[in-house]
DNA sequence: ATATGTGAATTGATTCACAGCG
DNA sequence: CGCTGTGAATCAATTCACATAT
């Protein structure tokens, strides 16, 4: 098949969104339109997308929508359980830990990492903190498929190749850092300080633009 | 001038996470190649990128690292203080209310907004909570920029307009839901379960890859 | 000699228009 | 007749090649 899109990923993950909550309001039919408006984007982009892995609608009827629900689900590989660990107990770990959202679609946290002796061996939000060193045995024992990483920027690309070779294949990191991914691992990048610059970016480029005088210079 | 891609925007911040980085090991001076192995592009790319804002090397020998910085500071509106506020001081408000590098290229905590009567009138990592219904009076008082919207999915539409009539034209949304943007105003998300949901989308990918037979059917 | 800066070529994604089906 | 599904057209972003400056 062709390389699908990052972006349609990224959109398929808004339309599954928009058809949830479409459900949770009774709804049962649904069209290309509405699903556009919701998630910003045009009807076509959204045929366009949902062609990339088959038919789902009914010519003159649009879609139900639990079904393209469920197919949506099973395209994002959300129809199946997921262990997670969170690699790294500090705030931002322990924010997640007891985070309700988390377990929709089947994301399960098991188990927890850090190198501080102070939180080895404590429960956090459910979790229990193991040792770094004992990253690969843990893993296994737990059948982690994704970490969570919260390390330290300094720590990240030793943590990210340690999961790897515990056969971590996919990992959500939270560090400002770019990681080098080790061979068959999927990385995905959750960067708030980036965001932030973002703003920061188009707030200061609106500024410039109704304030003509400053581009000179 | 001509649109600047939003992909090019992520990358500038990239490279000024780099050439931070380069100053701080003491480096002085670094070529397109350097930046580009970094940050996994093209040497092509990162030249491109920069030529939209002007011309910052020198042919034949590349880059001055702190003089790159200091230019994709001023690009990236970076060269200014910005004040921010949290709304929404559940988990994770509290956690980036004490978070530490926040403060980095002068974006400053200001204070902080709930509705809970429980938590307006306390001080959580520093910052003042205050209550929402004085949104705007607290935010003119302390001329706060940008706002990190930290409140359940079903409110956030709502504290963005309530935002934007207090004149904060710059939010980061935290919460998983695709907000209407009001006019003026520029929103960038931060969404971890969407970022968890693309790792599910590539694991499954690569295992119906490896595993043709579940394609079919 | 070397690495930037940039117009031209290419690739890829989005938009469009309409054929096809219910 | 309405709305999906899709090849063709358009638009945008990336890649390339090389002229240019030091």
């Amino acid at each position: 098949m062709t390389q699908i899109p990052s972006a349609t990923v990224t959109r398929l993950i808004a339309y599954l969104r928009i058809l949830t909550a479409l459900r949770e309001q009774g709804v049962e039919r649904t069209a290309s339109d509405d699903l556009a408006r919701e998630a910003h984007v045009s009807a076509f982009q959204v045929r366009k997308d949902l062609a990339y892995f088959g038919r789902f609608g009914t010519r003159g009827a649009g879609y139900l929508v639990a079904s393209l629900e469920r197919e949506l689900q099973r395209i994002l590989g959300l129809n199946r359980p997921w262990n997670a660990a969170i690699i790294g107990m500090g705030r931002l770990g322990s924010a997640l830990a007891d985070y309700p959202n988390i377990s929709d679609y089947g994301f399960a946290l098991k188990v927890a990492f850090d190198t501080d002796p102070k939180k080895i061996g404590t429960t956090v939000g459910g979790l229990e903190v193991h040792d770094m060193r004992n990253l690969a045995r843990v893993v296994k024992a737990n059948a982690i498929d994704i970490g969570l990483l919260t390390v330290p920027r300094e720590a990240a690309q030793a943590a990210t190749e340690s999961l790897a070779e515990a056969g971590v294949y996919g990992i959500l990191n939270f560090s400002p850092v770019i990681l080098d991914a080790p061979e068959g691992v999927h990385i995905e990048s959750v960067d708030f300080l980036a965001g932030l610059k973002r703003v920061s970016y188009y707030l200061h480029a609106d500024q410039e633009e109704s304030d003509p005088q400053a581009v000179a210079g």
